[in-house]
Parts: C-alpha cells; sequence; structure tokens
DNA sequence: CCAAAAGTGTTCACGGTACACCCATGC
DNA sequence: GCATGGGTGTACCGTGAACACTTTTGG
C-alpha cells in the first residue's frame, strides 16, 4: 500500500519531555532507539503522527506505547521544524512536556524503544536528533510556568509534606526559598487541605501531610484569583 | 509529478495573526480566499510549508506573498492539529503571531487571497476553517506576554507619545490604566529616550516623543533586568 | 540525650495604587 | 478665553524578604 500526493510532504511526528522528581532530583523519560537513525542512542519517547488521531492522542499514544507511561498532565510545548534536524527528510515534530508523580510509573520498553529509562537532567546522555534542544526549551517553559500554575502538585504524590512541595519548586526553579516564607505563601493561598496524618518512617519528628484541593483552586481561578509563587 | 509515499501523511501549514493598532483599535489582517474550500471567506494569511523551508520563513513567505507584509515582529503561536479541522483532509497547522506598525504597511492582496484587509479584533467577520480559535489564542497570548516582554513597541511608531504608549496596553489588557502610575513605571525603567521632539497638528499642547531604547533593555536583560507593566 | 527536621512571627523596605490640579497650546 | 489633553507628587497599604529559636520524634 502506498499514497500518491501531487506535492511533496514533510513528515510529522510528536515527541515528549517527560518529567518526574525523585528524591529531590529532576529527571526525564528517554528511550533508547532500536531503529535507524540514531539506533543505540537515547531520545526523547515519540514518533510518527496518524492520520486520524489528533496530536495530542499521538503523542499519548506514542508514550504509552514505547514506555508504558499513561496518566499524566500533557501540554504542547513547540513544533520544531528546521529543514534539517532528521537526517531521513524533512520531518516536523510537535513538542510536548508531560509532568508524571515517578513514584507511579514503572516504565518499560517496547515497539521501537529498546529500553526507557529515567535520567537525571542535569546529567543527560548525547541525544539524538534536536532532543537536546527541545529538552532545554522544555526545561524552561517548565521553570516559567510552574510559577503561576499550580502544575508543580502534578510531580508530586497524592499526599505531600510541605518541605517536598518546597523543595520541588527549589528543583525547579534552581533557587533556593525561605522556609518560613514559602509556608506562609502557600498556606495563605487557601489551596492546601491538612490531613489528619503525618509522614511514616522517618527517624525524626514526622510532618503533616496535605494536599492540593483542586476544586477550590478553579473556584478561585473563576473569581479572579492567580496562583503565584 | 507526483511524490508516493509508503505511510499517509498530514498536509503541513502555516497560519498567521497579524496584529496592528490603528487609533485605538486592535486590529488583525485578513485575507478574503480566492479558492476553494471556504472560497469568498474570509481567512487568516498562511499556506502550505515547502519541502525546504523553515516553519517561520514559511510564515513570513506567505504573509508577504498574500498581503505584502514583510517587516515584523513574528512568533510561533501553537500547532493546531485537529483531525477534522479542514474540509480537504488532514492539515496541520503551525499558527504564529506577528505584530506590525500598521501605519508602515500598505496591504495589498496577491496570490490565492482575492483581497486584503484589517479588521478590528472586536468586530470579525465569520472566518474559515477553526480560524477564530486560533485567533483567540493568540489574543490570549499576546496579552500575557505584553506584560513581561516589551513587545508592544512593536505595534507603535518608531517615535510615540507616552499616551500612546499607555492606550497601546489599555487596548491589550483590556482595562485602563492610571496616567500618573503608567508614567512613573515606564519612564522609571529608563528604557524609553526623550527626543527634542513633540507631536505635531494637535489642536492643544503637544505631547512629547519618545522611542524605545533596544540597546539599553538588552544590556539590562543581561544583568538580570525583568521588564513588567 | 542527641540528631534531624518540623514548625512558627516580626520587622523592614519597596512597589503598587489611589488620587487632583495646573500648564501649554490651538482655535 | 476656552477646550483639550499634557504633565506632575504624595500618602497609604500590602507583599516580599530577611532572619533564629523551640518542639517533636526516633534511635
Amino acid at each position: 500500500m502506498s499514497f500518491t500526493y501531487e506535492f511533496e510532504r514533510p513528515s510529522l511526528t510528536v515527541d515528549c519531555v517527560v518529567f518526574g522528581v525523585d528524591e529531590s532530583t529532576l529527571k526525564i523519560l528517554l528511550i533508547e532507539r532500536g531503529i535507524e537513525p540514531f539506533a543505540g542512542q537515547w531520545a526523547l519517547p515519540g514518533g510518527f503522527v496518524r492520520m486520524h488521531e489528533d496530536l495530542e492522542s499521538a503523542a499519548l499514544r506514542e508514550l504509552s506505547e514505547e514506555t508504558g507511561v499513561t496518566k499524566l498532565y500533557l501540554e504542547q510545548l513547540y513544533t520544531f521544524g528546521a529543514a534539517e534536524r532528521d537526517p531521513r527528510g524533512r520531518v516536523v515534530t510537535i513538542a510536548y512536556y508531560a509532568l508524571v508523580r515517578l513514584a507511579d510509573h514503572r516504565v518499560r520498553a517496547a515497539t521501537d524503544a529498546r529500553d526507557a529509562a529515567w535520567y537525571a537532567i542535569d546529567d543527560l546522555p548525547p541525544l539524538a536528533f534536536d532532543h537536546r534542544k527541545i529538552v532545554d526549551v522544555a526545561r524552561e517553559r517548565l521553570r516559567g510556568k510552574v510559577r503561576y500554575k499550580p502544575i508543580g502538585f502534578e510531580l508530586l504524590p497524592h499526599k505531600f509534606t510541605l518541605t517536598e512541595l518546597q523543595k520541588l519548586y527549589e528543583i525547579v526553579l534552581e533557587r533556593a526559598l525561605d522556609k518560613r516564607n514559602f509556608r506562609k505563601k502557600i498556606l495563605g493561598m487557601e489551596l492546601l487541605v491538612a490531613l489528619d496524618e503525618v509522614e511514616a518512617g522517618v527517624s525524626h519528628r514526622a510532618a503533616r501531610l496535605y494536599k492540593f484541593d483542586t476544586r477550590r483552586y478553579k473556584r478561585l481561578v473563576r473569581q479572579g484569583f492567580n496562583f503565584e509563587i
């Protein structure tokens, strides 16, 4: 089977930068390519867009196929279309970035991926194509967005301590935050619900657990509230 | 001549939302389509991406061909790829938004465009495809970005009065600003150069003209300065 | 009792906001 | 001289930033 067109057409792919936080390290999910070009090299999970699927669906499908990751926050990042970015010919890729609760996801490689693994963002292997550039753009976007949308919670377990939350912001923003000011600010927003529960298995005073109140957040947004760290 | 591929490929287009400000009205540039589908309807300027040109080059080329507009600020907006957005079949479009000094541009229609004209953003005709949605996303993006990047100046003549600048922000942000506070803030950034010149042809006290100091802005940014209105 | 992290308030500086009148110019 | 917009300063308040000690728990 083949398809014939009057004009040449570029190929269309999607690629995903999947962020996760593990023990105070920001990581992204990579696959080891099983096929040429760049076979054996690490790359972003992604692949060709099918004819009848939306772009976001394509991103979700590729992620699921190649890495087993399914439930996540996904958002379009940018479209990379430099004429020479792929040695196979003209390939335009729509990049997405995603946030996952890393503990929830046992990754497993499949389809075109020989392997799948989490890499610390500050210690990435050489990446195929222009994927390094895509990662840099994604990180920059995450840094920007985390400050005015409560997307950071997508990276944490549903129940978390204030210290974990602060650490997360410190990792993403790449700077230290003052403990008292951070708590005052975040609690002042009244978006967190204090649970009747504390962390377990620590050899010091156990911290209270909180959860993010999505309902309340949506209500406040409708009233003109702006999240900001 | 024709091209044959093993797998189906979507078509790829670019579309541009070109903003201009005219007499305190925010306008965008539309073309009247000369060919099907939607012949005779208004639409965003745009067209198919060629095989060997970058996406941004394609956007600039289409703009120039269809409307005669050339020198402008251009930035990628978002990629729209819903499976059913184009009746001709699968067409993915990379949308750009652009800012121009409206007075500099005599528009003229050409190629696939029967006509080209500026329309007030609040009084648009029905648009072809999903272009209305693209316009809405672009407007939202402009509103957001104008506050923390000095892109508003791209919409004004090189020499402008403080009142013109304030009007511009009021139009884009859709709210009134306090004159004294606005001036204090904008002059305090030291990004404007007061010229030895005042506006002409007004029947009241003539306002001083200013220009934006790009050099100085870049220097300040390197030192960690953040523009913000 | 020691180590480790949890939890908690106050002060100060700065920037945002509200607000009203005189001035210069053209007709 | 009048209509029109240009241009200017101050007072208040809320938010961001700096900063250190006591409490709780497990080992």
